[in-house]
DNA sequence: AACTCAAACTAACAAATGTTAGTTTGTAGA
DNA sequence: TCTACAAACTAACATTTGTTAGTTTGAGTT
């Protein structure tokens, strides 16, 4: 939901449709419509259907940029630092679960330089992502299992948490993250 | 691949072309150009396009439902259970990954009887994996966690695995299974 | 009262969409 | 050689698409 004026609103909304059918199947006059106004409308607040898009998807995949930076720079062990991840992917779902959606699926629709940004930003995450899990296994923090399958399996869960978050609300959002660890880390931990 | 007759080259076609773009992103001049044909030459060998869509999602539907009955019915541990549904997500994502992606995003494009018959299926698969993982904790097979976080987080990875594998194919399939195991299963089994 | 300006509107556009109708083509069997 | 038929084609269709141009509305300021 975030700020309030009305291109807000249509980021918003649209990210809402996106998230429930899908970048191409939602078209100017779906989101006018939900918005109680005409598709040409729209034009007064945003430049195209491909901007709105590009709006939703580059911010949040700045905001898991920012926070890798923040995260991987701090002097904390790895287990502590896979935590903060945990943390930063459930707090931004819980925050928009929809533009999370958008992350996910619809990112695939961007194009040109907008596609290369948001692949850059993506391969720099998990870089990072990597870095850490090296670290933590040559330290003896996390056990010695390819680094990929660990990597890729902790974040299939992290960024499809959306998923179920929005079927089952069963839990509080601390409650989440504590579970959440310790489902997921303690098939790395070396000591478990 | 499947088979080489004209509409499961058409429904192989589609699938990869669904995975790339999305259904519907994805029109019928695409899939026609793919194939070296025009749009309306098609309609020789497939009703619709939403038929297209819906052969290629419930059948790998169906044969998840298949496994599920297979291997829960048989009288084995639940942790040898987990692996074997392991082995059937790999199995059937190795063999085509671009009919794993359809099931995973473009479901949601069906419409009325063959939405719900694919919901009442997907339901069943999710009663089934909790049956077997409750069965696991009261036998002390598996950790007292919460029992949707541990689902969930399983069937995230195993769901999305099509995603990575795409990406790197490191491992060959039988490594594959062995370390997706460790990872996946350690943080659930008791003793680990 | 006159002016400004954001934000809505109507009308229209070219392009793309899924699909149908009717026609041609090429090959296999009689 | 004639016939049958699957499988391709061309042409067209009604809708829907993203977007633009020009106009109206209504609230705030001078």
């Amino acid at each position: 939901m975030e700020k309030s004026d009305r291109k807000s609103e249509i980021l918003s909304v649209a990210a809402r449709l996106f998230r429930e059918r899908g970048y191409s199947a939602v078209s100017m006059r779906d989101i006018a419509q939900e918005m109680d106004m005409k598709a040409a409308s729209l034009y007064n607040h945003i430049t195209s259907k491909q901007q709105i898009l590009v709006s939703i998807v580059v911010q949040i995949a700045e905001e898991f940029t920012v926070g890798m930076e923040r995260i991987s720079s701090s002097g904390d062990s790895a287990i502590h630092q896979l935590e903060q991840l945990i943390d930063l992917h459930i707090e931004l779902t819980l925050h928009d679960p929809s533009v999370i959606a958008c992350l996910n699926n619809d990112w695939m629709h961007l194009t040109d330089s907008d596609l290369k940004y948001f692949l850059k930003m993506r391969d720099k995450y998990e870089e990072g992502f990597k870095a850490i899990l090296k670290r933590g296994m040559t330290n003896g923090e996390i056990a010695n299992v390819n680094l990929e399958v660990i990597m890729f399996s902790l974040l299939s869960t992290l960024r499809t948490f959306y998923l179920w978050y929005g079927r089952k609300k069963l839990l509080s959002g601390d409650e989440l993250k504590v579970q959440m660890k310790r489902v997921l880390l303690n098939g790395i931990i070396t000591s478990a």
